[in-house]
DNA sequence: ATGGGTACCTGTCTGC
DNA sequence: TGCAGACAGGTACCCA
C-alpha cells in the first residue's frame, strides 16, 4: 500500500480540491473491508471540510450545508436525519485516490464514486482491502476504534529519542516488525521500514529492547528523513500507487534496498539480502547494518 | 501485554 | 500455452 508518504501525498493532492465542496451523489461498486456503515443517500447534500490524515487513514470532515442553492431546490437540501460526521478512509494494500471533472465510467476495480459540485473522487483498489467507513466523529466509534491503537505521528515533537527507546523497551520482537507494528509510531510500513533501518545502519532483526538510546536517535533521524524525502517525491509507486491526479510517485528510484535482493550495496557494494519477517519481506545490507 | 499466525482479495510473475 | 504456486505497499482478529 499506500504507506505515510504515498496517503500524505494524497492528502495534500485533495485537500484542496475538496474542501468546500458539497457532495451531490455517491456510488458504491464491490464491497471493501468494512461497509460504509450509513445509508449512502444520507451524505448526499453534506459540504466537505478539510481533509485530514492520522497515520495511513484520511479523515474526510463532512457537515449539513445549508446553501440559498439548497434551501431554493428542496430536493437537495440537507435531510433531516442530516448530521455533521465524516469519512474514515483507507486506501489497504492496492488503493488509489483519484479527483477528476468527469471520470470514465467505472472499471471492475472503482469502488467507491464520491461526487461533489466540483468533480469526482474515486476509490480504485484492486485487492480491496481498502475501506471507507462513515463515523460521526474521530472521537467516536468506528473511526475512534480504528484509530486508538496507533502511535505517534513521526512528525509529532512528542516522539523524542528518548520515547522511543522508552516505547521499545518492552519488545523482544525485531525492530523491523516493532517499526512497522504501527502503535509505537505510525506511517512506516514494508517499503520504509526497510529503508530507515538501512539509513540508521540498524540489522532488521536486532532485538527492538536491545537499541540503545543512541541507536534510537539515529532511528528516529533516519524515520524522519526517509519518510520526509519520501513525500518529497511523491511517494514510491511499484504498480497501482498515483496520486489524486494520477501522477506516479518516483522514491523507488531512490531505494537503497527495497526490492533489491542480490544487488550491489549503492554505499558499500556488498549483495543486497532477503528475509522474511511477520510473513513479510525485509531487505538489508548484511554489511551496513548492524545488530 | 506481547507475539505469532491467519484472514481478507485479486493481479502479476515465475517456473515447470 | 497452461497451470500451480509465490508474492505484493496493510491491519484486525484470534489464540498461545
Amino acid at each position: 500500500m499506500p504507506e505515510l508518504p504515498e496517503v500524505e501525498v494524497t492528502r495534500a493532492t485533495l485537500a484542496g480540491r475538496l474542501c468546500g465542496a458539497t457532495l451531490r451523489w455517491v456510488r458504491l461498486g464491490k464491497p471493501l473491508r468494512w461497509p460504509l456503515g450509513c445509508e449512502p443517500s444520507i451524505l448526499v447534500g453534506l459540504r466537505a471540510g478539510e481533509l485530514q490524515r492520522r497515520g495511513k487513514y484520511l479523515w474526510l470532515p463532512l457537515a449539513p450545508a445549508a446553501t440559498p442553492c439548497d434551501v431554493h431546490d428542496p430536493s437537495r437540501a440537507p435531510s433531516a436525519t442530516a448530521h455533521a460526521g465524516g469519512l474514515l478512509m483507507h486506501l489497504g494494500m492496492s488503493g488509489s485516490l483519484n479527483f477528476s471533472l468527469a471520470p470514465p465510467p467505472p472499471g471492475p476495480h472503482d469502488h467507491v464514486d464520491l461526487a461533489f459540485d466540483q468533480g469526482v473522487l474515486r476509490l480504485t483498489d484492486p485487492r480491496r482491502f481498502g475501506a471507507v467507513v462513515w463515523s460521526d466523529a474521530l472521537h467516536r466509534p468506528p473511526a475512534s476504534r480504528l484509530l486508538e491503537r496507533l502511535g505517534l505521528e513521526p512528525f509529532d515533537p512528542r516522539l523524542t529519542a528518548q520515547a522511543l527507546h522508552q516505547a521499545l523497551a518492552s519488545r523482544r520482537t525485531p525492530i523491523k516488525v516493532a517499526l512497522m507494528a504501527g502503535d509505537i509510531v505510525v506511517g512506516a510500513g514494508n517499503i520504509y521500514a526497510s529503508e530507515i533501518l538501512f539509513q540508521a545502519g540498524i540489522d532488521p532483526r536486532t532485538p527492538a529492547q536491545r537499541i540503545g538510546l543512541r541507536r534510537c536517535e539515529r532511528l528516529l533521524v533516519a524515520l524522519r528523513q526517509v519518510l520526509a524525502r519520501a513525500i518529497e517525491l511523491g511517494g514510491s509507486t511499484l504498480r497501482d500507487f498515483h496520486d489524486a491526479h494520477g501522477v506516479d510517485g518516483v522514491f523507488q528510484d531512490e531505494a537503497q534496498v527495497y526490492g533489491r535482493e542480490g544487488q550491489v550495496c549503492r554505499r558499500c557494494g556488498a549483495r543486497v539480502r532477503r528475509i522474511v519477517q511477520a510473513q513479510r519481506s525485509t531487505f538489508y545490507c548484511p554489511a551496513c547494518q548492524r545488530r
